[in-house]
DNA sequence: TTTGTTTGTTCGACCGCTGAACCAACATGC
DNA sequence: GCATGTTGGTTCAGCGGTCGAACAAACAAA
């Protein structure tokens, strides 16, 4: 109970800067003593400060609370198919500082682990004042139940065996959360990007790989064995291309940065003289740039590719209806021009009240977001369960024995507290 | 907290029939000394009751606590295409009486209204001396938060203006829910049939309509407008025949009722001399029945339906990833014959560590699964707020003000207590 | 200066849970 | 039959936590 209203009051602080002991009192329906009391000791341990008083309105004027942003930072992490990156931010999903460092990630799981070990020295460093609150990791491979928490195997071959939490929490000795990276994608952009607001919502990315994480009443949604989202497996085209998956014609095996680059090298072949922008090695980033710059084959790749995803994206919209759906990833820098034909292929195949319901954006946190969000796991955690947050006093073990069900085989309640 | 620990009791004796207060304890974390003052309040209102003792383990011997399913009764309603059913269950899922009426639903509200009204009158009247705790409605469209619970203008256009949940309360005083056809079948297996055990799951209906009904963390899932699950909508085959929704090729449009008779129709005109089920009035059971008896024109349409099921279900296996996949409607009674085709898409179309870690299996209520999901949708509740279940004292309005999020437009938390 | 309003704190009261003690009802061993 | 040990259920004092009321603080308005 004091447990559940300390996490209630922090919240509202987190939320509502600046909001006074009475006004808590009138949100969270706790009697102004109570607030008083347990305001105390977030003011004691200094992750909540008093500003000045702010404008009477008509009697003594409030003293607003202000969360201390700056008490506590976090590192988020994200394993790219060929990057790490990282970030440290304040209590506010602000970046502080940054590291980027190309990686062949899935042929050298060693040289990988030394760059992330090393990007995260570096960011422990930047401010050694300041404690850290614990490491979020996104990695590019979904994570199944049954897999512990280690990489796909048929993705990540050379990674067998290796426990990456386990690994991290050893190395820098701080709590370490790991997800996947379409989800932490999600939960970035609810909290600091497009999804504010929406507690139900997707976020789409497309890259080496292309996933969906799905956040259902502002939680990240796994699914039973883990493995939710993985709308870069839906079937587009039977007769398409082979997948690493190993079906046909998966959204991936057409739209995902290999695949893509495929296909230009494929268009390529016949166009003579071949143009500028495709003598260097491609990338996503050229053939994008050769689009805009009018080039039809360029173009025609990349409204294929906004097609497919309306395609895929059509189904999500029916199935989970969401209420918004952020896309990213480096193809989203093309703009309209993936949008448009995008947005056709939704309204022709997805119910107009689902359409309708839900808004198609950018994400604006770009390729911050997984990292981000890797980060957002952490804070979320905190400001659910304050004392992640506030200084460590020993927790009484939770007595409660979890329910074995062995009569009637009962349906699944939510236990709180 | 009180609150919280009352429902925590009833669910967990609800679960365990005839668990002993020691038991209780034991299995909720709570004190014995809380846990007989706890039950002696059901006691009194006679929710529970008192087995006889146990076998003793070598000390006094434990008194068993039992539910009274038959305390309180709950009816459910299914509102169909074509008739309209109900069944009076008492708190365990138990039918004890049931009505079922062929009508024109669409065409005919006033009709159907007075339908359900004599048949919910019946049930009523089938137990005076046992209080009924309210009455649930399945009804067979879409119910987007913005229609305030009338039916879809589109399907059912005669029904506009017409609020079924107000009237059902008007007519017979008790508390009533209303929810989507789709979303109470996967609640009621989820409580009775094939979904036990699988807190995330899905049930796909397919007659007249095709619509699925999502559980997530064991509560249906609406989606952001509450029209989550409209798998029925799925595009197919762009070439295909063009839907009630206004799209072409929808699963609907191959698999519902109405599309598989025309189909079998259209299929029949070449087809001389007209076999001896055909002459009379096509229903999905006598092409069932065909098919069984080894006509190939039927069988035919059977394994299609099933591809494209396959097909649809393969999206919702990899978005969704629920544990279990339950098939209700009539077209379930074809069996195998239905199912092999299923399967085969699906493992051609789904990642196989979704396939591998769900299971499809056949809808055991049937056609009673609607009407029971709309009898425990009352039942959830008060296993979930024991308020609704015991004598009424008047409740203390619930002070709590909802946040507005003034400052930072912020996450959403799930406000307990 | 007076009056009224709003904020924040203090304090007694009360609700609800807990642990320990106690009684009740059995099995076991002699 | 009786003593002992064990387990189940109840009683009761104690305590953590919240609340309402009273009060002081700090302002605006008249």
């Amino acid at each position: 109970m004091r447990a559940h209203n300390t996490a209630l009051l922090l919240q509202a602080i987190w939320c509502e800067q600046g909001i006074s002991r009475a006004d808590l009192a009138r949100r969270t329906g706790l009697s102004r003593a109570t607030v008083s009391d347990i305001v105390g000791g977030f003011l004691l341990t200094g992750a909540v400060g008093e500003y000045e008083a702010a404008p009477s309105s008509g009697g003594r004027p409030p003293i607003r609370l202000r969360f201390e942003n700056g008490w506590r930072h976090i590192i988020g992490v994200e394993l790219g198919a060929s990057h790490v990156s990282g970030v440290r931010t304040d209590l506010r999903g602000r970046v502080l500082a940054s590291f980027q460092h190309p990686q062949d990630v899935a042929g050298n799981p060693t040289a990988t682990l030394a760059a992330i070990d090393a990007g995260i020295r570096g960011l422990l460093a930047y401010d050694a004042s300041v404690p850290v609150l614990g490491i979020g990791l996104g990695v590019p491979s979904p994570l199944p139940i049954s897999s512990q928490g280690g990489l796909a195997h048929h993705l990540f071959p050379s990674w067998q065996g290796i426990q990456l939490a386990t690994h991290l929490k050893l190395a820098h000795s701080v709590p370490v959360e790991v997800d996947n990276d379409a989800n932490l994608g999600a939960l970035a952009e609810h909290w600091w990007g497009a999804g504010r607001g929406f507690a139900d919502l997707a976020y789409v990315k497309v890259a080496t790989g292309v996933g969906a994480g799905i956040l259902i009443r502002g939680r990240i949604y796994k699914g039973a064995t883990g493995i939710a989202g993985e709308i870069g497996h839906t079937a587009i085209d039977p007769d398409g291309p082979r997948c690493r998956c190993g079906l046909s014609g998966c959204l991936e095996a057409m739209v995902g940065t290999a695949a893509l680059l495929q296909r230009a090298r494929e268009q390529l072949v016949s166009v003579q003289p071949l143009p500028e922008w495709a003598r260097d090695e491609l990338t996503v980033q050229s053939l994008i740039a050769a689009a805009h710059a009018g080039d039809a084959t360029a173009r025609l790749l990349i409204t294929g590719a906004g097609q497919a995803l309306g395609v895929a994206m059509a189904n999500l919209l029916n199935l989970v209806n969401p209420g918004r759906i952020v896309l990213g990833g480096h193809l989203t820098e093309a703009g309209a021009m993936l949008l448009d034909p995008l947005r056709t292929a939704l309204s022709e195949r997805a119910l107009w009240s689902s359409v309708e319901g839900s808004e198609l954006v950018i994400s604006p946190l770009g390729d911050q977001a997984v990292a981000l969000g890797a980060a957002t796991l952490l804070l979320q955690a905190a400001l659910e369960d304050p004392q992640r947050l506030l200084p460590q006093q020993p927790r009484p073990a939770a007595p409660l024995v979890p329910f074995i069900h062995a009569g009637h085989p009962a349906p699944t309640f939510e236990r709180s507290i």
